[in-house]
DNA sequence: AATTGAATTGAATGGTAATTTAATATTGAC
DNA sequence: GTCAATATTAAATTACCATTCAATTCAATT
């Protein structure tokens, strides 16, 4: 344990009872500053501060902050996008099947992990987001492709609403799941919809999809 | 005009034939860099680079980096809300139209102004995003929770799908409108989706909302 | 023509960020 | 016990960044 008393001289600490691994507690805490001010608003200075830690460990942890973001990405972001794409490859044939499946599986994901949303939202689907090749061009078109193409089939066989566009269909899906949660604290606390839980998140999401998915009479 | 050429002296530049307001074009260069990369990893100096001015030039004109910001939001932003406010107001008293006038409403103001979207959905949108305040406060909240109000009151009546919330249906509205805009590079580029245009989007929202709105039989 | 005001620049200033370095203390294997 | 590896700090170093300031040039009055 590091600077948690007032005068930390240099040198390797003495060994604490539970002493668990360190690198991935900083990560964790890289992660939710990331998640909570954005990537270029959080400095290496103010994620040590929060560990307890100085700016030099940061470096001999990560080597950089550059590989730091790399480390947030396939060590932390990656793994839920994995995660959400193998509950949808598991999940039926149906189409609405792959709809719930997918608002389901990115909603359990998001629920124990806080930052997810914001970070995706300002890092990876906005224009400049600093962590979008690598996400985008590895796995996440391996998950969204697949889906466009479901979505693009059933609406030729007249099984989808003509108004609708695949390609956006899959935005769609994503904003309905992820924003509610990365503008949380606007709706919870200016609208004080304070009441409003992941499974009313859920509900609304897939209220609006199965009916909007159907053809106009 | 100052840097165009490699070496500028100081001093006041010969007046040119069209000499328009120098503040206004800066402005819009700022403006449009803290769209495509954010507000904090937007600098001043980054701004008076693609301006060609020099940075002591940006404090003659803003003063202050704070004091930018708060051009950029009372002079940029406030605008388009105040825009998209108007045109909701004047929408008849039915919600189907008051849905609609919104989604077109926003889909128009932001046509004109790509920078609008990524701003919005990072700055303002996104915890911690540092426009949220002066935006949300002054009068995204005159302009949201009337809809959210509108909404609830149809749903006491039995016109709005039960399993909706009426706190989330504004930010559906939100994000159906502004998130495709904000996230178009992914999509038009990884998914290849060229020829979806600002129509294709109202009309995939619309049909979305149209049907998603509706009770189920 | 003289004077004031507007628009610019180059060159400080002080601050903060990322990164490096050398020193130091503890652990664990032999 | 010795010693290499590990974990840690304080103190540089280097690079920007926002901001200020004095000097300079052009424009507009008078």
């Amino acid at each position: 344990m590091p600077l948690s008393d007032q005068s930390r001289k240099p040198g390797r600490p003495p060994k604490q009872p539970a002493d668990v691994d360190r690198r991935a507690q900083i990560l964790d805490i890289a992660t939710d500053l990331f998640g909570r001010q954005g990537i270029s608003a959080t400095t290496m200075a103010s994620i040590a501060r929060e560990a307890q830690i100085t700016p030099a460990l940061m470096h001999y942890y990560f080597g950089s902050r550059d590989k730091l973001l790399n480390a947030l990405v396939s060590e932390r972001l990656r793994p839920v996008v994995a995660e959400v794409g193998m509950k949808v490859v598991d999940a039926g044939d149906d189409m609405r099947d792959l709809v719930r499946s997918f608002v389901r599986a990115m909603i359990d994901a998001v629920d124990s992990r806080p930052w997810f949303p914001p970070l995706w939202v300002r890092e990876v689907l906005s224009d400049g987001g600093k962590l979008r090749g690598p996400l985008i061009d590895g796995m996440g078109v391996a998950l969204i492709v697949p889906l466009r193409d479901r979505f693009a089939a059933e609406q030729a066989k007249g099984r989808l609403n003509r108004d609708l566009d695949p390609n956006l269909l899959v935005v769609t899906l994503i904003s309905l799941t992820l924003f509610p949660f990365a503008s949380q604290s606007i709706w919870r606390t200016r609208l004080g919809a304070t009441h409003v839980s992941s499974d009313t998140i859920t509900t609304h999401a897939l209220a609006l999809l199965e009916r909007g998915l159907e053809i106009p009479a």
